[in-house]
DNA sequence: TGTTAGCACTCACTTAAGAAGAGTGCTAAT
DNA sequence: ATTAGCACTCTTCTTAAGTGAGTGCTAACA
């Protein structure tokens, strides 16, 4: 268990270390308001703070570093969430000021004006497709032996895929085609839209139009190679301002990790709700050994449900990130959500 | 006028600096093949080629290294077009093998091969949309105030986006405005959309269903808004593997110049045939005073068109990237243009 | 007259050594 | 328990010397 000056003289240590990057002396922190004590006994402190892992040092006489584990305490305990300024809260409804509708657009402008906030790397991951609902298919012939298949879903998405027609299908088959599915598929969440093709629909529309295996392999692609949800990345070279990111290997390492969009996704926790922070090697992985990941989730409606994330180095504002991740989340949810009625 | 071993001195030295990226010292190029002259000849060869503006040293004592006056006249006069072999003609041609068929993945995926065959950053546009015919309207209703609208290109492209739909707006009512458009404006290109409605379209449904003003706004809006070609970037950090881009401020810049797509477009020369190749500060932009592009065009049918770019060092391969880019471009304008029949 | 060998010279790059400065750990005094 | 004092450590900056690649010039040569 800590004392009491333990914790302040920690938290002093990683505030201040936020801020400069510097490794933090203990000349430095006696000078800091609230600090009562001299060098000499803040020396004896951060040994000891140093012993229970909370902080490192560079090299033998340099100023202290808070450890992992130094951030990990910080966040868990001594974090106290900041409010966030009005004009803070401007910029991000802002988003939402020009009647843009389309999601894609809203989460777009998001992760931009994230990075801009946060002077970090924001990425975006935009709702799951997957359980959008079925409004309207259509079905638009373009050469004899091809024609574009769309999806519109309640949300107002549209998925749309080029598909081979079998020989000698004419408009009124694809007519008859487009009023099947319109019968029997609309309300159908697009995750379990090849299924029930498969195993319902297509029987029918033999039924209806004779053997037709071309034509429903094709359909059944185009429903099969639905994406997940799309990422979207904001101030992608924010990451060159930040002086632990001098390095060409490591800022390289990172950049390559965020072209490998499967890769990135494994950032965002699976259905967790809340903020949540990862701090270091917690990420698992080798580029972001020095970097912490903030992630919150934002939902649509009922079920579906996005993720947020920044992307900093370890050294990075908790406080203002946290803060700013709980005000958008909360913010998405809403207008998102609203826009549906 | 150049003797001709000037132009054989040159020739060396360029291709030399291209593999190994150091200046070339006298004694190297006269161990090369086809060389029969001493180092010292080849001093002076250099201290004319020099004051001629060819090459250049990077400091009083060092081997040369070509200008870009240099390099200028290498891609001018002294490059021999390469041969490719025929497992990077494969590699190209794979692109189509797997029935892709919506133009934007071709593009996206060609990207890909042509940065990992070149090892250098590729950009591609892709065709301008505002080409494109309608082929088909359609607006699906979503809400009691919100509806998609939906335009299907002769392409088998698909634009579309949320609008707001004038209050007591019935069904039936939407689907007169679907018939009028569609009998109206099939055919007509995208660039044209937003006059011909305004224009022409606006009496025929104003005459039809009363004065719906928020509506036509609303439409008008939508065809407003279509974007140009978009980008694709194929290798992004690839530019990390070359040397002269060992500097972080360097590779920042870059980074920067291709998140602005806006500015990275300025790249593609307007309506040039052909290959086109820029050198360093040909290119007008401070970020690429170290680079070249090469650029091709494709075109999809008659009209449309988009580009293909390369962007690497000034020392790139210029022989290998005009063979594929050569090669890439013809492939590209033959398949995408057989597709639409 | 064009070509080449020889040689002094230049300059980047590397290594070593010294000086300065920040900060610690320990000891002893308060 | 706290703190002042001081020796010690380690980084960083500067300077100096040594090495090597490559040039430019001069003079000899074909």
């Amino acid at each position: 268990m800590l004392t009491n000056r333990q914790l302040q003289v920690l938290q002093v240590i990683v505030d201040d270390f936020i801020l400069s990057a510097q490794p933090v002396g203990s000349r430095q922190i006696s000078k800091k308001e609230g600090i009562t004590f001299s060098p000499a006994t803040i020396r004896n402190e951060m040994a000891d703070l140093e012993e229970l892992g909370f902080l490192e040092k560079t090299h033998t006489s340099s100023g202290r570093v808070p450890s992992e584990k130094g951030y990990r305490f910080y966040v868990d305990h001594l974090l106290k969430p900041q409010i966030i300024t009005t004009n803070e809260i401007h910029k991000i409804q802002s988003v939402f000021q020009d009647r843009i509708m389309e999601t894609e657009q809203v989460i777009r402008k998001s992760a931009t004006i994230l990075s801009e906030l946060t002077s970090y790397t924001s990425i975006l991951l935009g709702p799951d497709v997957q359980l959008h609902k079925v409004k309207r298919f259509s079905i638009v012939p373009l050469t004899a032996d091809s024609a574009v298949a769309i999806i519109v879903t309640d949300n107002g998405h549209v998925e749309n895929r080029i598909f081979s027609l079998p020989e000698d299908f004419s408009p009124s088959d694809i007519e008859k085609v487009v009023n099947i599915l319109n019968e029997r598929l609309i309300g159908v969440p697009l995750e379990h839209l090849q299924m029930k093709l498969e195993f319902e629909t297509a029987a029918v529309i033999k039924q209806h139009l004779g053997t037709y295996g071309g034509l429903l392999s094709s359909l059944i692609d185009v429903t099969a190679h639905q994406s997940e949800g799309k990422l979207f990345y904001g101030g992608k070279t924010n990451m060159f301002n930040q002086p632990e990111f001098n390095d060409l290997n490591k800022v390289r390492m990172l950049m390559e990790l965020m072209e490998k969009t499967t890769q990135i996704q494994s950032i965002f926790p699976l259905n967790q709700a809340g903020i949540q922070i990862r701090i270091g090697s917690e990420n698992n992985h080798l580029a972001m050994e020095e970097c912490s990941v903030i992630t919150a989730s934002y939902s649509v409606g009922e079920g579906q449900s996005g993720s947020i994330a920044i992307i900093g180095p370890t050294r990075m504002d908790y406080r203002r990130v946290v803060a700013l991740l709980d005000f958008m989340s909360g913010d998405l949810t809403r207008q998102l959500t609203q826009k549906l009625r």
